[in-house]
DNA sequence: AAATATATTTAGACTTGGCTAAAAATAGTA
DNA sequence: TACTATTTTTAGCCAAGTCTAAATATATTT
């Protein structure tokens, strides 16, 4: 139906929106898919003339329903292959993100379905990320970065903005997945850092590395 | 590495090496295919250059073992992946074909080994054709066509040669699938069509049907 | 408000993989 | 052997998606 290339551009839009709510820069697209500007100009161009965005020159894109609704569709069965990859196939979480972009382009919803159902009809991909529904709505849940929290709170690891390797082995040397309990033991409001406690260790963390776990306070 | 493109072109002029023996005309190409000679040529020319297969102008190509690896790669994972369709997903053996054609070109070489593994290492897609290993190696079975075989002879369904769901969908209405015994109870010279037992039924087949049904003789 | 900087678009080119139409080689037949 | 039919290749064109360089809008500064 929809090329791999218009698929990603789609996908790329439908985040950038997320993030920064409102029209999304030709800059910003250009930059998320490592592409040149130019090459997004016209990309969009074709993308509005088949009613998946709207576009005014010089004033940014947003995804209309019909775009949104397949690129949630992308998205949903990225989620969902890397919880088949990381439940079934015994992957380590920081390595399925590549190989689900791959898999995010197969076409069929019969698999997709069967899939879903294969994997116990999850909610949540392995680095807390909601998967969106057959209708390509998403559950969103209120949770904070953990930079927001104050000292002596505490909360449950929901979910990790950042999903690089490098980010997801350094929250595995610490013990720290979804569900990780972790609370605030100090904060420094100079350079944001904090020392936090998780299980029976404490340690110190940069405001980069608080600023990518999402926790949820109960 | 390769594109679809060449995968697709590789795996097509394996095939055609397999059923041959021997060089495969740009003609046998361009139809399995579905395309063009003039498409083929071209490919075939690009191909030959990355040393995957050799070529000589009208005289037809062969793959190099460089590109029979690749072929056979390529297969590997159509067929492990029809096997995951197939047993964990539950699909029907008739309805994997395509998605199979898709999933075959994702690039991963742990992803294929942790796969296997999760399988069970099987030695056979559901459709009865062999699993290449990851060096590319074909356990080749000895089979016979159903068609080939006498009066009074009988064997056990191994594989089928065509996988299109009409014929599939044919065998499953007459309880014919891999590890079916069959009996020859009649044969006519004059078309090739067979009286055969199955179970407790006896039917009549057509040569065309017995032409795609695989046999083991024991 | 004018000047400069930044963001965006346009124009033209390139690559991949496909096509059609015409030319050339091989095969088949009288 | 010569003529015809078939197969294969060449040449030129097209669409998708990308790029560079140049032009144009918008934003920011002075």
């Amino acid at each position: 139906m929809f090329s791999l290339a218009e698929e990603n551009y789609l996908k790329a839009i439908f985040h950038l929106q997320q993030e920064s709510k409102g029209g999304v820069s030709t800059n910003a697209i250009a930059e998320k898919m490592s592409t040149k500007p130019s090459s997004v100009t016209d990309m969009v161009q074709k993308l509005a003339e088949k009613k998946l965005l709207s576009y005014q020159k010089y004033k940014g894109t947003s995804l209309t329903s019909k775009g949104s609704k397949i690129a949630a569709g992308v998205i949903r069965k990225h989620r969902l292959w890397e919880v088949f990859l990381v439940d079934k196939l015994k992957f380590h979480w920081d390595e399925v993100h590549e190989i689900a972009e791959q898999l995010e382009h197969i076409q069929s919803d019969e698999l997709v379905a069967r899939l879903d159902r294969f994997l116990g009809e999850p909610d949540f991909d392995p680095h807390g990320d909601p998967i969106p529904d057959k209708n390509g709505n998403i559950k969103t849940t209120e949770k904070k970065l953990l930079s927001e929290l104050d000292k002596k709170q505490r909360g449950v690891c929901v979910g990790v903005k950042e999903t690089k390797s490098e980010f997801l082995q350094y929250l595995d040397k610490r013990n720290i997945t979804i569900g990780t309990k972790i609370r605030v033991l100090g904060k420094e409001f100079f350079d944001g850092s904090m020392i936090i406690q998780v299980g029976r260790d404490q340690f110190f963390i940069s405001k980069k590395i608080a600023d990518n776990l999402y926790i949820q306070t109960s």
